[in-house]
Formats: structure tokens, C-alpha cells, sequence
DNA sequence: AATTCCATACCCAGTATTGGGTATTGCTTT
DNA sequence: AAAGCAATACCCAATACTGGGTATGGAATT
């Protein structure tokens, strides 16, 4: 296994980014890409064919996302190897997967980090690597940009974190063990810092900051 | 111009993916790549001591986003090429940059196609490459499958797309001309069949599956 | 023909959220 | 010492949203 060529299948809708990923792997040598394709049931439609080692699986695809896929694949086809590609970590997916599938990281690692993580799933480890924020001891890293930018403190990055992840203001205050109204008071302060009005606005403010991340 | 090596610098906080794209120049030949960058700020720094003919700039960045480098670095060095990348697709943005930025593709375009949008870029055109959802005539292939895995309606797409893009009840009603009970009637329909609770949950919803996007 | 689904609309009642404002305490900066 | 900021908390009032339900008409399916 070690020495012979990584058959990899990789799923993904953004097409730029599975044609990068198919030259990384091109380059890293040790690795023959049999197909890139850009949803999940394309991807089941495609293993009637084809038989790869590894699928580097992105979790966000349309048609079918790609735990479905994975879980799915995984009851039928046990043998392959199956890796998820994910922009955001969440506790509650990974606790989701973690029993079926072998592989976690996040697109903001290296080509040779990835080779090697695919190289330790190849060899039979089950590999999840950890967003950089959870591995840090503290946040200071990211609190300290949006401090910077737009003037937020701790507590409201925080606290846009927590309603990026759906909760209400009940439940972050019962979260935080914070009264309702100091929830209300933070939001307030939030819309005005950041310019923005309600929730829905909030939110894709915390998608795109990657926010949304449970820390 | 056309027959030297484009000098670019590829600016995206998604390591796996600028490696991606260098990975993918470098195949499609012609292209220097100066260097790669994780966040805005560094790209300005790095422009300090590298003049590259290009720039391949992603919106979402950590420590200042995609557009505001961009505006920045048009207003200091106006020779210089920008090309956004996105995931997303949002008019009020496009009208935002439309008269500084030399060109904006969505990353589910094809290597070939970015390549042949560079050298437009590079032969003095103004690229904005589309999302294929708004080059159909119509939406039922992707409606489609919204209808199959959800039991959606049209409709509730419709209003999912639209709540994504962060309006009200009530600005949604206006725009399709209906009552304010008739949304909500969606709304209660939408949670139900997607066993959500909230607008927040709903809106993470819409992101993940690129239902925000205009159409 | 009967049933189901979709689109539209409404009522009721309760909760959630927003925007205006006020206030106190503790810490940090000037 | 004074000022500013963050965290916390509250009041008021209005609007927005949610979840329960009802209903009609038209189209599609059974």
C-alpha cells in the first residue's frame, strides 16, 4: 500500500478547486486522481464504475451533501477510504461522522500536510485535524483582527459566533448563564458596530468570517 | 503582453485552494506565480515588495476581505489587474466593484475558463463571468433537486433564497406581491419540511446550499 | 371522481427580536 | 483623577416571527 499509486476520487462542486486539488495531488506523486466530480450522487453514480482507495469528500455539495454520500458509500463500499474536505469545523458533525468515516481536515492546511494526512489514512489511522483556532490555547489570533476592523470586543465576536450557529438569544443566555437582556444589549451593540440589520444579515456576516465556528 | 509570462499573486485564506490554483497555472503554462497570500493585509505587504501583472483575490478573507484590498489597491497601483473569486454571487456587490475590479469568476468555473478569462482580463477586457444558475433560462434543474431530496416547492425555494439574502417577511412580500401571511405560511411550511427551527438555522440552510444566490 | 399537493390567505396567541434609552461596576487609558 | 470602554442589566414599545390552526381554488395524481 505504501508503495503503490493512491487511487482518489475527488468530490467537490467548486471546479476550481477539484482541478487544484487534482495538480497537488499530481505533484505530490504517489497518487493517479481516477475522477473529480462535483455532487453526491454523481459521486455514488461514478463508484458503479470505478474503485478508488480514497475520496476526498467536500461536506457542502448540491444534489446530495456530502456526510449523506459518505455514510452511504461507507455502508456499501467499507473498503474505501473516505476523507471530508470542510471550510468550517462543527463539534456536532464530527461527532456525527466520526464512527464511519477516516479522515477530517480543513481546506486552510497545506498540500504536504494533506499528503501526509492521506498517507496516514491510507495506513489505517483515522485523521482529523483540528481548525488552527482550536488548537491554539486561546483566540487572541482572531479576536485580535476584529477587534481591529470593526471594533468588536471579545464577548460580541463571541456571541455572533454562538447565533451564527443558530441558537436564540434564550439559548446563548442560558449558555453564557448571562440575562436576556444582556444578549439583546450585545446584538444591539453588534448591528451597530458591524452596520447590519437582523439576523439574517448577522449570520451571513458569521458564514463569511468563518464565525461560525464552535470554540 | 500576450506572448510574456503573466506575473500573478494569489490571495485566498484557503491554503488548499491557492495551492490549487498555483498547481493549475503552472499546468496551464504562461503564468508566474510571485506568491500566495492568506489575508489581505499580507497582500498588501507583499505588494510592497512584489509588482505583479495580476491578482487573484478571494472575497472572504480573514483581517480585511477580498473587495476592500482590492479598492485599496486599484486607488495605489491602478496597473495592476484584479480578478475576484467567490462561492457566491451577489448583485449588490458586482455593482459595488464593477468600476474598479478587472474581472470576477465564481470558483465552480473550469481551469481552461479561468485561463481564457486571465488573458481577456490581461488583453484589457472587463471579465465577469456569471454563475450558471443565472445563465439558465430557467431554475428547475436545480429546483429539481431541492423538490426530490425536501419536498420543496418552487415557491419555498424561492423564499428560501430570498430570506438567505437577508429579507424580511415582509420585504419578501412586497417584492413578490403577496400578503405578509402568505410568507409566513412558507416559512412554517419551510421549517417543517426541513426540521429547522428559526431564521438562523434557516439561513445556515440557504448558505450551505448556495440558496442565497440571486436569481 | 377522489385525493393530494401547492399557492394563497387568514386568525389567534405567544415568543423573539429590534431599536430607543438608562444605569452600574470594574478596568484601562489618557 | 477623569474619561472611555466593556460587561452586565434593565425598561419601554413596537415589530417580527413562530406555531397552532383554518380555508379556498386549481392542478396533478391516484
Amino acid at each position: 500500500m505504501m508503495h503503490k499509486m493512491v487511487k482518489v476520487i475527488i468530490a467537490d462542486d467548486h471546479t476550481l478547486f477539484t482541478e487544484g486539488i487534482e495538480q497537488i495531488l499530481l505533484s505530490l506523486s504517489g497518487f493517479e486522481v481516477l475522477a473529480k466530480v462535483g455532487n453526491g450522487k454523481l459521486l455514488l453514480q461514478t463508484l458503479n464504475r470505478l474503485t478508488p482507495d480514497l475520496i476526498l469528500l467536500d461536506i457542502n455539495m448540491p444534489l446530495m451533501d456530502g456526510i449523506e454520500a459518505a455514510l452511504l458509500i461507507k455502508k456499501q463500499q467499507p473498503n474505501i477510504k473516505i476523507m471530508l474536505l470542510s471550510m468550517y469545523y462543527d463539534v456536532k458533525m464530527i461527532a456525527e461522522v466520526k464512527g464511519d468515516i477516516d479522515g477530517f481536515v480543513m481546506k486552510d492546511i497545506t498540500a504536504p500536510e494533506l499528503k501526509h494526512a492521506i498517507l496516514d489514512v491510507m495506513g489505517g489511522k483515522q485523521v482529523f485535524i483540528l481548525p488552527e483556532i482550536l488548537q491554539q490555547k486561546s483566540k487572541v489570533k482572531i479576536a485580535d483582527s476584529y477587534l481591529d476592523r470593526y471594533k468588536l470586543s471579545v464577548r460580541e465576536i463571541e456571541i455572533i459566533g454562538l447565533i451564527g450557529q443558530g441558537k436564540s438569544n434564550k439559548e446563548i443566555a442560558l449558555d453564557l448563564e448571562l440575562s436576556n437582556y444582556t444578549i439583546e444589549t450585545h446584538r444591539k451593540n453588534i448591528y451597530r458596530k458591524l452596520n447590519l440589520q437582523g439576523t439574517a444579515e448577522l449570520i451571513r456576516f458569521a458564514n463569511e468570517h468563518g464565525l461560525g465556528i464552535r470554540g
